[in-house]
DNA sequence: ATTGACAGCGAACGATCGTTCTTCATATAA
DNA sequence: TTATATGAAGAACGATCGTTCGCTGTCAAT
């Protein structure tokens, strides 16, 4: 048999892990069998076992096997401008996963699409996608989406005493100034933009 | 035995999506029991059953569970201004995970945090994380990290022709026209920004 | 040509899986 | 009260799981 080159590995590495973002779950060994082109459970066994040295695969407490170190990793890097790292660095790196970065309160969140230039000072762009938590109490200085008099918008919240301004990051709209009823949907937590 | 309720059918029901989170797996029948306080697996089966007449839970084809109707469910909903949607309308809405969203190749994926203002133009803020593709063939037009002349910058290029020219967002910084080398490390796909 | 390492196959093992059945206790209805 | 329905327990089942062992064949170095 030809030697097992790295690039062999990683394309069944894929393989296992296409199955879990596919169907949610881990496949069995016979089931990777199939995936991968092997027909004995034996040879599957000891592909993980590689893999598992690899960091590219892990273990549960009780054995089941689990998509890499764990959830979906995404390699963080350093800043732009501090250079760009090596291949060594990258190895070293932590690894996390945007929900579990972004989302805290999975049962209170949700995403709004942004439509207006009102938060663009603070890099907030039409079609962007803002996070929202539910569950947080707003606080002075919080960007939130509330319900002014009857209207849908989202603003940074200004509290001084009991004076509650919502002030738009664009200057060319003007703070607002709830004269009835102040209604708070959710703070936004975090922003995401797709590009292409 | 007393009845049992609604409530306490969505809280077992809520046991076993948390194990699903925090593990990444969907727990065994067993365990299931040890969750939720049952000390028989026939139990748990029964359970099961009800739960999937629900549709809070489902299975796969080969009969393994599943959590739910499918993945890490985010609600998504529609813009700002549109409106602040329902909890009728939520129930309808899309679910998606960040991750899927986000990360097409996840081998070929990082994320490198933003520093400098330079894109600050286009709603790239320092602080803020962009998500690089390295498999992405960089088109005109695209923001890309690239290595000019032996410092590593985030810019938009610009190619007509020949002629390549890596452009700011921000009026402060001129553009940069690559004398000797350009290497691009990957194109930025998509940027994240998180409050708090 | 001989050797050794390696990739894969196939059989067999105990363990655990999900399922079914029967039994028991209790709450509700007649 | 008695009767019925319901929730849970427990035993037993075949099926599948992950694991181990021994074997074959091929590539590469000696």
């Amino acid at each position: 048999m030809k030697k097992l080159t790295p690039a062999v590995l990683k394309q069944r590495s894929e393989c296992i892990r296409n199955f879990y973002t596919e169907r949610g779950r881990m496949p069995s060994f016979s089931e990777i069998g199939g995936l991968v082109g092997l027909s004995s459970k034996s040879s599957v066994f000891k592909l993980i076992e590689r893999l598992e040295k690899e960091q590219s695969l892990s273990r549960d407490v009780n054995g089941r096997l689990l998509p890499g170190p764990m959830s979906h990793p995404l390699r963080v890097l350093g800043s732009v401008e501090a250079g760009f790292p090596s291949p060594a660095e990258e190895e070293l790196a932590d690894t996390l996963s945007l929900d579990d970065l972004m989302v805290k309160n999975r049962q209170a969140t949700f995403l709004l699409k942004v439509s207006g230039d009102s938060m663009s000072g603070v890099g907030i762009m039409p079609g962007d996608m803002v996070i929202i938590d539910r569950s947080l109490s707003p606080k002075s200085g919080d960007i939130v989406v509330a319900e002014v008099d009857g209207a849908w918008t989202m603003k940074r919240l200004k509290k001084s005493g009991e004076n509650i301004v919502l002030v738009a990051a664009n200057p060319n709209y003007k703070p607002i100034r709830p004269k009835n009823e102040l209604k708070i949907a959710g703070v936004v937590t975090g922003v995401v933009r797709k590009y292409q």
